[in-house]
DNA sequence: TAATACGACTTATAAGATAAATTCTATATG
DNA sequence: CATATAGAATTTATCTTATAAGTCGTATTA
């Protein structure tokens, strides 16, 4: 297989996606430095490289004699966008999707408790800005998935924790694999904008507990069709 | 500055723990290829491969005539284990201690509601054991940093949810960043046991409500305790 | 003034050589 | 025969040098 330019990136990509695809064997199973190099095409150098970024996001490990290993999934950075990406290139599948569902139950809800406490007046603005788009892509004005996504990364930011604001990535992640089975995550279409505007109302209006609490509820129905469907 | 074995490594370690730091500024201020080979004594191979492992954390940006360039923090894996221990050493703020807790208190409560219902009988006994190594370590007879933190990762990893068994590292950094402030957090050593004792009880008799009840309240206790010191 | 071409600088890729680490094997020794 | 030790083979780690490609700034030219 032959590469074009940014040889290192490319081929990191290349070997991220079928490492999660599970062409690789665990354990054992990679390539060595120089059957890399031959197979693509490319130098020891861009070979290297990629190998060390692969490492960084814990899914390989790299030693003389041994080889180049995939590492067991517990040592995958599951929060990385590159692993994530290559996760949603590959393994959409229901069960994967209730997990990311049980993710959002337990980050969303907090993370809009403390909106509700901490969004200035300029994130307050980002948040309700998504909430028009939502309300004009039941019109079909807007796309549907884009605006929510922005929805819900409004909320993470407004938190004001960068451990949730970091979470962006894995928000979007989430609703894309959702996409894959949309017709089974909302009931209808105005039910979901109905929902979306309440979050946005009580975080608007400062109230945290039932910011925490409408968040909850709609994540709770979202994961509730979900298991229904395993 | 001279390093010694495991070159790459260890530049990377440096190199992420001085930008972590904060000694150099966000958006430039990085020094080039050149620079760090001179600086640090390596190859323009360990320095490239170094730079590649930060750029796969999103600290940092690499492109031809713009540089090394620090990424904002909003870049940056929060989540990576690397990124995490570089945060222990360098930035253990009351203010940091407090978003730790708050991300603890979205996952951790539904972790627990997640193992009431999947864990296996030997993920229950992992955490009794951890439980009574707690209960050890209030009569001296055991590390209380390192049970605590055996009891939070073995619930972790009975929520059977792989991104929840993916924080087991944040939730070791979390409680060690705790301990540089350890006499703020518990209010007495055996009110601490009773909610741990409390939390297993509930897991094991399958009663995810309550189960996710007492570690919120654990949890905001907590919390409550480090916000009182801001 | 604006568009274009050129030059300088920095990272990207390549290729070849040596060092270090680890595994396996064979040999020697009890 | 069992075991420990030495060494050979293999693979990654590091170093060096050379060339390509990309980006920015500048100067030249219409």
């Amino acid at each position: 297989m032959k590469l074009p330019h940014n040889l290192t990136q490319q081929l990191t990509h290349t070997l991220g996606l079928a490492i999660i695809n599970g062409q690789y064997a665990v354990g054992k199973g990679m390539p060595s430095e120089a059957e890399i190099c031959e197979q693509f095409e490319v130098s020891r150098s861009s070979t290297r490289e990629a190998v060390k970024m692969l490492s960084a996001k814990g899914l390989i490990s790299s030693r003389p004699k041994q080889g180049i290993r995939v590492l067991p999934e517990t040592n995958w950075n599951m929060f990385d966008t590159d692993v994530l990406s290559w996760i949603l290139k590959s393994k959409p599948s229901l069960s994967l999707l209730k997990e990311f569902v049980q993710v959002r139950l337990a980050m969303e809800p907090v993370a809009a408790e403390l909106a509700s406490q901490h969004a200035t007046p300029s994130q307050l603005h980002s948040i309700e800005a998504a909430l028009n788009r939502i309300e004009d892509a039941e019109n079909g004005l807007d796309d549907a998935l884009d605006s929510e996504i922005a929805f819900h990364s409004a909320i993470l930011e407004a938190s004001g924790n960068r451990f949730f604001i970091q979470l962006k990535d894995f928000i979007n992640t989430a609703l894309r694999v959702g996409t894959r089975y949309q017709n089974y995550i909302y009931e209808n279409q105005h039910d979901m904008v109905n929902a979306h505007e309440q979050i946005f109302n009580n975080i608007k209006s400062g109230n945290a507990v039932k910011a925490k609490e409408v968040t909850t509820d709609f994540l709770e129905k979202i994961l509730g069709r979900v298991e229904s469907k395993l």
